[in-house]
DNA sequence: CTATCATTTCGATAACCGTTGAAGCGTTGT
DNA sequence: ACAACGCTTCAACGGTTATCGAAATGATAG
């Protein structure tokens, strides 16, 4: 992923409305949501919505397809992906230090259930090779 | 993480010269780099710099310790991790869809080294549970 | 204690961003 | 064809943000 469209991306959720948005989109999977659904449920007026969504289309991180006399947008996660791994990438340097760049690399115990030790660094982490 | 949290950190990386200095200390590691070596780096003045580096350090992406007489900046990496957790909380809905969200929750290929076949969906996915 | 060095703060300017009401465009149903 | 509907585009405003030179701060070294 080009630091270009990484820039776009981040600057598209660095904003509340857009981040509720891709959030919402992000939850709702690749199904996605009608344009006036999301308006609804965030409570934001048709205008305003519609320019947001055309930032976050503009920054590649969601995907507009039409159906019937609505339009179905929805998450792009390869676009999400590449973001976090640009993110990381060359953590640490080189050599890498698994103690403390392995939070950076290593899904978060915190949002897959409940909070556990983090260090139990027994297999390598694939996003930075630590 | 909160939200406002992860907002501040998303508006604080939206902003090339910061994003820059934030991956300059991702790569740097623990260690960090003192705040002239930044500047020199990135070309940038030290007004500018001093400017940029407010901002980080008030979005809690990175962290200030003196040494001699120059301020040492380091990444904040649970901060890092945070912000990444609470982008693909709860991805793609209930019941999960791993062949959409796999990407989202595992660590992607290319950061590791060559790019490989992603769909090798053995182990579940720590990230959304998927 | 003074000089020097690294970094920050100040003040001002120009560019960018989010919001809104009104108007426009394409689609559906009668 | 016409009216209703969903959504987008337009034009304009008020607020925020990035940048710079100059001056101030704080810490070290001699």
């Amino acid at each position: 992923m080009e630091k270009k469209a990484v820039l776009s991306a981040l600057s598209a959720l660095s904003q509340e409305t857009r981040l509720d948005i891709f959030r919402l989109l992000v939850q709702a999977g690749p199904e996605g949501r009608a344009a006036g659904a999301i308006a609804e449920a965030l409570g934001v007026s048709p205008a305003t919505l519609s320019f947001h969504l055309t930032q976050l289309t503009h920054a590649e991180l969601i995907v507009q397809r039409r159906e019937g006399r609505s339009l179905i947008y929805s998450a792009d996660f390869d676009q999400m992906n590449g973001l976090v791994g640009f993110l990381a990438e060359n953590c640490c340097g080189r050599p890498a230090n698994p103690a403390t760049c392995a939070p950076v690399c290593a899904p978060s115990p915190e949002a897959a259930n409940g909070p556990e030790k983090a260090g139990n660094a027994t297999t390598p982490l694939p996003r930075c090779g630590c």
